[in-house]
DNA sequence: CCAGACGTTGTT
DNA sequence: GTCTGG
DNA sequence: CCAGACGTTGTT
DNA sequence: GTCTGG
């Protein structure tokens, strides 16, 4: 599954997803985003708009924003069937840009390993989002990460994986207007094992600022973490 | 018909 | 809003 | 996802 | 054990 993630290279974000409209607040890197927390997303808007969303969709007729915090990932597998994503998957699909995602380790205690893909500093995983209103009529936009199986490399940590999109896929995803079954299977298969590396990089995943990139790199091998 | 859920994961 | 269960 | 709380009343 | 907040 992908329960946090890291977002970095923010300068890099706007020429990589083709960001064109002027950016009023730039965010801020986070590497330890967490649930309820915003974060940048991309969403086509002739052509691509990054908008600040909330972590954990809230379909636009909850009652309360909490429903959210159940709906931080959509099985690929049923989300097309789903009350809560159905429509979204139809008519609000978006990027969800990344540096690395945490997936834990279960085993001595649970440890959280960084995954990434090699050679790409940013990547997109498969999101939905959803606007919705509060009870006094403020917008609440809020995202959900598409899950799939974890490919081989990533089923050594857990035997879930965000859908990583190939940059062919990128803007297929964002194309306004359903999507066929057969297209959706063929975006939401496991990212390539071989093209990923995942590798432990704390023991508490709260160690890590949100702020710092300094945590975010491997544990040193003589701890007897796993390596990639 | 109304009422209540609407989700995934891991663990037992 | 829409589906499911009773 | 993890971490941390998990309760009510009355008084200040 | 389970819920809430981040």
């Amino acid at each position: 599954m992908c329960g946090r993630f890291t977002i970095g290279e923010i300068k890099e974000l706007i020429t990589r997803f083709s960001i064109d409209a002027p950016i009023a607040d730039m965010p801020r890197p986070r590497y330890n985003l967490a649930p309820t927390q915003d974060a940048p997303i991309v969403v086509r808007s002739s052509p691509n708009r990054l908008v600040m969303m909330r972590w954990g969709l809230v379909p636009f007729w909850a009652k309360d924003i909490k429903i959210g915090s159940r709906m931080i990932n959509a099985r690929a597998e049923s989300v097309a069937q789903r009350p809560a994503f159905r429509v979204s998957l139809k008519e609000r699909r978006c990027l969800v840009p990344t540096t690395g995602f945490y997936e834990w380790k279960a085993g001595d205690g649970k440890v959280p390993y960084l995954a990434k893909v090699k050679d790409e500093k940013l990547f997109a995983m498969a999101g939905l989002y959803d606007r919705w209103k509060d009870p006094s009529g403020k917008e609440v936009q809020s995202f959900t990460i598409i899950t799939t199986a974890a490919n081989q490399l990533m089923s050594t940590i857990h035997d879930r994986m965000p859908v990583i999109l190939s940059r062919e896929d990128e803007e297929r995803w964002l194309a306004p207007g359903p999507l066929d079954e057969a297209e959706r299977e063929r975006m939401f298969r496991p990212y390539p094992s071989e093209r990923m590396e995942a590798y432990p990089v704390s023991k508490r995943v709260n160690d890590i600022s949100n702020d710092s990139a300094e945590l975010v790199r491997p544990l040193e091998r003589a701890q007897g973490a796993q390596w990639f």
